[in-house]
DNA sequence: TGAATATTTGGACGATAGTACAAATATGGT
DNA sequence: ACCATATTTGTACTATCGTCCAAATATTCA
């Protein structure tokens, strides 16, 4: 890691009682999901994780074997929970009688679970969600199979319920709207303050609350636009669009 | 650097007489350019990237002094062209009469750029785009400022024009959705592989042409949306929004 | 050509990376 | 209390990191 000068409280080599972790276990993944999520995977070493959850680097090796193995962990504590709480929201979503409230609906199913924290650890909350922004952008390899085969499924299922409240839009089109909406929830969770500083203070990029109504609204008017020409699209080829790159 | 596991065709030691590179530096800015842009900044060594430029690890050092210094370089190289690009096709934009039409041009100002290479250098092309995308994921030190200083006079321009275009909307609002649209932006040349498989084949994540044109489709929408209500937005705050992060 | 300068080379430095492992300690059931 | 097991600790190993530097080589220009 780059970042941090100020060496915690604890004197090193001197035991702190007060301090004992009654799960060391959590207490390394707390703190991995914290650290992971604010500076990558890569700039984060195993020490990093062990000094910020008062444990000894082996106790990392001892529970979770490898670093990939620790962020595997955290996938897979989160992704389920996430995953069931947009499953139950599309479902309710899905039973809106209104068309536009029930795209409204659908949307904010989809959005809601990234920002919430749940039972603060069961929908995964915000510290989740700017885990995988960060992950998506650096490629990481454990990652890439997790989301190919947990996240894939869900992402149909929303284009599908998007797709039945407009019918007259290709499907194609809901597909690249829905994966801008992504890059939109992914920027704001990495980079809050910046809409502070363009709007002059005016907005709060940390106020979770807000964001979720402006990307919920902007988003379903991106959904309900018109669809593209399906005449003659450019056929340029983008240079270098590496070929093995990360997703969600 | 964790993948590339096939060795380029040199034999370790041994010179190659037809690949001597007139411009040593210059193939260095660009070996680093796309691996930074495809790995991130922490995974790629000094090292990796001269075997990559066909030069010596201390040549880097040589011209470049540090890794942030590289970095720093290549920003330089970018920045300026490409926001000189966006003003020309931004001043163009604003002398369209019909309103809808001058809208979307403002969007494709902004747009366009970043994704063609214009003369392989000039406007920086994806290359440059993904890179940023990446950095801003990453929270880079250096970059941080290169951007505040450099951006954000192009991201009020925008932000004014289109405020022109829709005098009706609060001036938030569309900050909230300009925000929106560089993360879509982002994303998309961060994964392009992705739309393609959850379109089922029907579109192609590559074809920076049309995902040009749909994204241009969609922010047009999203900027058109009736704003927020002034009301009673949500009072919650994000956790740990931590308050040193990147942008742009 | 020869001297001055610019660049490249190869090796080295200390720091830190991920991981492994034996010894020390804590824990829980009988 | 005792033993078996689970966990924590401290340390060490190898690999690689960014950076530095003196010598070797290329280049430029009077």
């Amino acid at each position: 890691m780059v970042r941090k000068p100020a060496k915690s409280g604890i004197k090193s080599g001197v035991k702190v009682a007060s301090t004992r972790k009654p799960n060391m276990r959590e207490a390394i993944l707390a703190a991995a999901e914290e650290l992971f999520s604010t500076y990558g995977f890569n700039a984060v070493s195993v020490r990093d994780i062990a000094q910020a959850a008062g444990a000894n680097p082996g106790s990392v090796t001892y529970h979770f074997k490898t670093k990939d193995g620790l962020l595997l962990e955290i996938y897979r504590r989160h992704c389920g929970p996430m995953n069931r709480r947009r499953s139950e929201l599309l479902a309710a979503a899905r039973r809106v009688r209104d068309l536009q409230d029930r795209l409204e609906a659908i949307v904010r199913a989809y959005v809601l679970p990234a920002f919430t924290s749940g039972s603060d650890l069961a929908g995964g909350g915000t510290r989740f969600t700017r885990l995988r922004a960060i992950m998506s952008a650096e490629g990481n390899e454990v990652v890439r199979k997790i989301i190919a085969q947990t996240f894939d499924d869900t992402s149909h299922a929303f284009i599908d319920a998007i797709h039945e409240s407009l019918p007259h839009i290709p499907r194609t089109d809901l597909v690249w709207r829905g994966h801008f909406l992504l890059g939109a929830l992914y920027y704001t969770l990495v980079t809050p303050e910046r809409v502070s500083r363009l709007s002059r203070g005016s907005a709060d990029g940390t106020d979770a609350g807000h964001a979720i109504e402006e990307l919920v609204r902007a988003t379903v008017a991106a959904l309900q636009a018109a669809p593209l020409d399906q005449g003659a699209p450019a056929p340029r080829k983008m240079a270098g669009a590496n070929p093995g790159r990360a997703l969600t």
